[in-house]
DNA sequence: CCCAATTTGTGACTTTAGTCCTATCGCGAC
DNA sequence: GTCGCGATAGGACTAAAGTCACAAATTGGG
């Protein structure tokens, strides 16, 4: 299944290729689709190659054997994933699991190896990218450890405001796409307490929940909340 | 401060250059020293540099407002850290402080940005090391986010007991030369907490802790408390 | 050797968060 | 429409962990 080259050049790490490495990387890209809910690999298996979102979200996360998830970051579009085994030679450190149908662009373990020592280029993009995911990493545990539950909602909420927010009439309309197993999942925590907490801060009037939409009516009085406790 | 090469031979960082690019590393290094407590850099400052560790230990690690510390990783002699800035642009994602008195040799960001970008070799250990980290990051949120604190002070205790561990008459002694601060820090939890642990775990015959050396009597024991809750 | 400072140990209490269970909602398939 | 299923709401309870206050022990300087 080989990949048009045009498709590769609105994913970052393919436009800073050179021309030649990247109709390379054309020719030897596999590329695989997913339904919501699919598994991509799972958590100690070896590492089958270097991931790109082409389209859909993924969901990289860790459980417990009673089953609680913790996820540790969700892949979007021109995002890539699954590097980090291919350097320090052990597997995967996480689950993958397509959140949406998903199209995913893989390069082989090998082929993705051979590109890093070959491309001095490469190289150091993957460096960018790394620090970038150690730096989410070292937030993720800090909000884990020193920020309770309410605090780690309404962060999230403000974060996707940010991101994604749609102005309207009564404040930023935010759409999560998330059931709130995965917004729990994401945020640390069991189902029922995300539950509580949203509705929480509808009763305080500070956001109104219609299904997976949410629109934020107190920009203040949420941020607030991100430093209670 | 020059700093003498044969040095650096002992850090596998410097030790995987060329002679060349080892010889201009020790021209250009800078040697810093610290007392225990000392802090080597804050959280949100610009990053100096990349920091290898001559000798004692550097504590990596966030406060909340409320004055709780979660420490990150402890860098032991011979790694490096204070990397990923240099490379994401942002600033320093965590503070840096000295556990015992410490030697450390820093090389300016300019120069181990300059570095990477010539040397293809050294790009790709920077790779690896990162791979490690963040490996090392996201096991990290799983025992914050899906783990009981009995089951995080146990797991410290054999992960010690595995690398530094001395086999002894009654069992196999570890001394983790942390005070129960630090440990709690290093689990995510209160001082108090941790003590009460530890008691715990002598009352049941696990261990037996005398100051900051502590005596695994039952290894079987302690491991299974690893999975509990 | 002794004092001050830090570290450790403990009891009592509060708070947060996790669990279990049941009810209701809402969407899609048919 | 309506049946059924997964998602959401919510009440009641439990358990884990954090906090506070203080006592005891240890350590390292002078």
């Amino acid at each position: 299944m080989p990949v048009p080259i045009h498709d590769l050049a609105d994913i970052p790490f393919f436009a800073q290729l050179s021309p030649a490495e990247r109709s390379h990387a054309a020719a030897v890209l596999h590329e695989h689709r997913y339904q919501a809910g699919g598994v991509i690999f799972l958590e100690g298996e070896p590492c089958p190659g270097l991931f790109f979102v082409k389209s859909g979200r993924v969901k990289i996360y860790k459980v417990a054997p009673s089953g609680r998830e913790q996820v540790l970051c969700i892949m979007h579009p021109r995002t890539c994933f699954g590097g980090c085994p291919l350097f320090d030679g052990a597997n995967n450190p996480a689950m993958a699991e397509a959140l949406d149908p998903t199209i995913l662009y893989v390069l082989d373990r090998a082929e993705a190896v051979a590109l890093a020592e070959r491309d001095h280029a490469a190289a150091l993009t993957l460096l960018k990218i790394f620090s970038g995911r150690l730096r989410l990493l070292a937030s993720l545990v800090e909000r884990l450890s020193l920020r309770c539950v309410t605090a780690r909602v309404a962060e999230v909420l403000l974060t996707y405001a940010d991101e994604r927010g749609l102005p309207q009439a009564h404040g930023i309309e935010v759409c999560l796409d998330l059931s709130q197993h995965d917004l729990a999942a994401l945020v640390g925590t069991a189902r029922e307490v995300v539950t509580r907490t949203l509705r929480d801060m509808e009763r305080k009037g500070i956001i109104h929940a219609r299904g997976r939409r949410i629109v934020i009516l107190d920009r203040e009085r949420l941020a607030s909340l991100i430093s209670s406790l």
